[in-house]
DNA sequence: GCGACAG
DNA sequence: ATCTTGTCGC
């Protein structure tokens, strides 16, 4: 068993890492947020990356979680891992990794190749209590996370220009669109994420550090990770497989009861 | 109390 | 997230 798998499993088997109760939950992020380390990462240096996403049914009774690796060199996918499962926790904004993360490391546990970082699709410190899914992950797994989002939970920021590559620094503070938020990340604003533009012309991606990233090197790598579409393409190729399966398990489900 | 609210 | 066809624009 890989080292991963074996990490996995561990984290997994710990009933005190996966409370049942929002109040709780709330609470166990309080005190794991202090253990997110930032570190800088040095985008030349990584060769696999995992997109992880989750797909789920639209009656909640079932969700299919997806790891992808690809050799960022290349861009090709080198390895592939999925899961099924029914949620074990609600989708409550905030406490999102509650509900993701168990699905996401079964599949992690299942991946042959190891990889140098982890981009989820959703958010690390830009959360009202700095430990997004991106920091869950990576603390529980002690591993390289960073987090693309689509939209914004939480944080100030303005808008970048239209030129891919341009990107705004988010700050702390409750989700608002300021005329300049990179004036208040000069004036000392904790800076939190960034904006990034990774197309032309098309809403951009919040990046975030999550764990054993610096924002540099997160925004840095999400960018070469994105070259055509607006989202990167670890998670669109996590995504498409994760709904595929997702499918593909109620339709075994239906077919024979 | 009211509104916001990753996927 | 999911349910869904066509359609507006470069």
């Amino acid at each position: 068993m890989s080292e991963i798998a074996e990490r996995v499993r561990r984290v997994l088997d710990d009933p005190g890492l996966w409370p049942r109760e929002p109040k709780e939950a709330t609470a166990l992020q309080r005190e794991m947020a202090g253990r997110v380390r930032e570190e800088p990462l040095d985008a030349d240096a990584v060769r696999y990356v995992a997109g992880l996403d989750v797909s789920y049914a639209r009656d909640d009774s079932a969700l299919s979680a997806a790891a992808v690796v690809l050799d960022v060199r290349t861009m090709e996918v080198v390895d592939s891992a999925v899961f099924s499962a029914e949620p074990s926790f609600p989708y409550i904004s905030g406490l999102f990794a509650f509900r993701e993360s168990p699905p996401v490391l079964e599949a992690l546990g299942r991946l042959s190749v190891t990889p140098d970082v982890y981009l989820c699709d959703g958010f690390g410190l830009a959360h009202p209590r700095r430990f997004g899914v991106a920091c869950h992950l990576g603390v529980l797994l002690d591993a390289p996370v960073m987090g693309s989002a689509k939209s914004v939970l939480y944080g100030k920021h303005s808008e970048p220009g239209d030129e891919r590559g341009s990107w705004t620094p988010m700050v702390a503070g409750r989700s608002e669109v300021v005329a300049d938020s990179a004036a208040l990340a000069a004036e000392g604003a904790e800076v939190i994420g960034r904006v990034l533009r990774t197309r032309a012309g098309v809403k951009p991606v919040y990046v975030s550090v999550g764990h054993r990233v610096d924002l540099e090197g997160a925004a840095d790598l999400v960018l070469r990770l994105s070259p055509r579409y607006r989202v990167p393409e670890p998670v669109r190729h996590a995504d498409r497989l994760c709904g595929e399966h997702r499918k593909a398990v109620l339709a075994a489900r239906d077919d024979a009861p």
